[in-house]
DNA sequence: GCCGCGAGTGGCACTCAGTGTCAACCCTGG
DNA sequence: CCAGGGTTGACACTGAGTGCCACTCGCGGC
């Protein structure tokens, strides 16, 4: 049984890096799903087996980030300020840069440039704002319809999509967590 | 040729009508451009010389809106904080929302309750951030690479979220002017 | 060793979005 | 009357995504 499953993990894998081969070649728009299935030694059926779209193969590595970000939030200690939580949480986005830069920065390049993925990473980030609105409103004992902790999150990843342009805008030079914290002294003043 | 101009725009609203009327009975996935076209007495082939994908038909109304966002920026006297720019900017919205309430709110959920339309209408945001982000740039006298421009727009746009989606959850009761008053007060606190 | 069973796979056919091409058809101006 | 651009419908085609079925392979039971 867990044969079975590494074995499948092999596949996904392997059709995970073919797509991200074929992307330093060509454009997204021109790379099929044929191409990606066979560069990686599958059929075309097989590869919708694993990914439910074209886009899924790329952005399919922020699957966890939303339960991540949760848990992140959630094992801040009590008191702090939303600001300081948030931005604290966001840490989890300093690692991924900061383990395999360049990786991370060729992917976020890729999702923020072409629009199909920056659609699928924008409905992504749309679920982890509603789980970390609900998370916070839940710390902060705030009323359901408080709207305090949905405009709190709107506004962290306000800082977080300015950072990350900035990021790759500078190719990387720029450290992540210096950005980081220099949009969200702006975003959250005081 | 000016008559030749308003036939187009006849056609155009009448196929815009047309899936506005279908998607009141059935799902957006569920309605194919074949039935939008018939509904409006067209080819399959017109209509996509009018919209360029299905999502366009409903999205369209948007097309203007960058345009006037950046005139009504451009338009705020000098010396005004940005926080109140930004404000002042989506008074916007507001005009929308109160003229022709009914067909807006409508409008409105089924944009923010579609993925497929939610994606095309988050892109089209992402356009309007980058153009108010450059005319507020020029209005501050910011460096080209100052961050705080971008940071001031995202959070205004932040604010703009929340405040219709708590318009769109209450079924337009309360005030989008109020609404939005209270998620700016949030968003750039003092 | 054989049989059955479940999971993974490939192939095929199908729907639907979106595009290129071409012939027919206005309307308008000369 | 006719020559022109602009609009249209029909057809064919690619590519995404899905349903279906037959095949295979590894496994435990008999």
């Amino acid at each position: 049984m867990n044969l079975a499953h590494r074995k499948r993990q092999l596949v996904r894998d392997e059709l995970a890096e073919a797509a991200l081969k074929l992307l330093a070649i060509q454009d997204f728009e021109d790379t099929t799903i044929d191409q990606i299935a066979a560069a990686a030694g599958v059929s075309r059926r097989t590869f919708f087996r694993y990914f439910q779209s074209k886009e899924d193969v790329i952005v399919e590595s922020l699957a966890t980030v939303g339960e991540e970000l949760r848990a992140a939030l959630e094992a801040r200690p009590t008191g702090e300020r939303p600001a300081t939580v948030l931005r604290q949480t966001f840490c989890l986005f300093e690692q991924a840069c900061a383990e395999i830069p360049e990786k991370t920065l060729r992917l976020t390049r890729l999702i923020l440039h072409t629009p199909a993925l920056n659609a699928r990473y924008l409905e992504r980030q749309a679920e982890w704002k509603a789980a970390l609105a609900e998370t916070l409103a839940l710390r902060e004992k705030a009323s359901r319809h408080d709207l305090q902790p949905v405009v709190a999150v709107g506004v962290a990843f306000a800082a977080l999509d300015a950072a990350l342009g900035a990021w790759v805008a500078g190719d990387g030079k720029r450290d992540i967590a210096d950005l980081l914290d220099e949009t969200f002294t702006l975003a959250f003043p005081r």
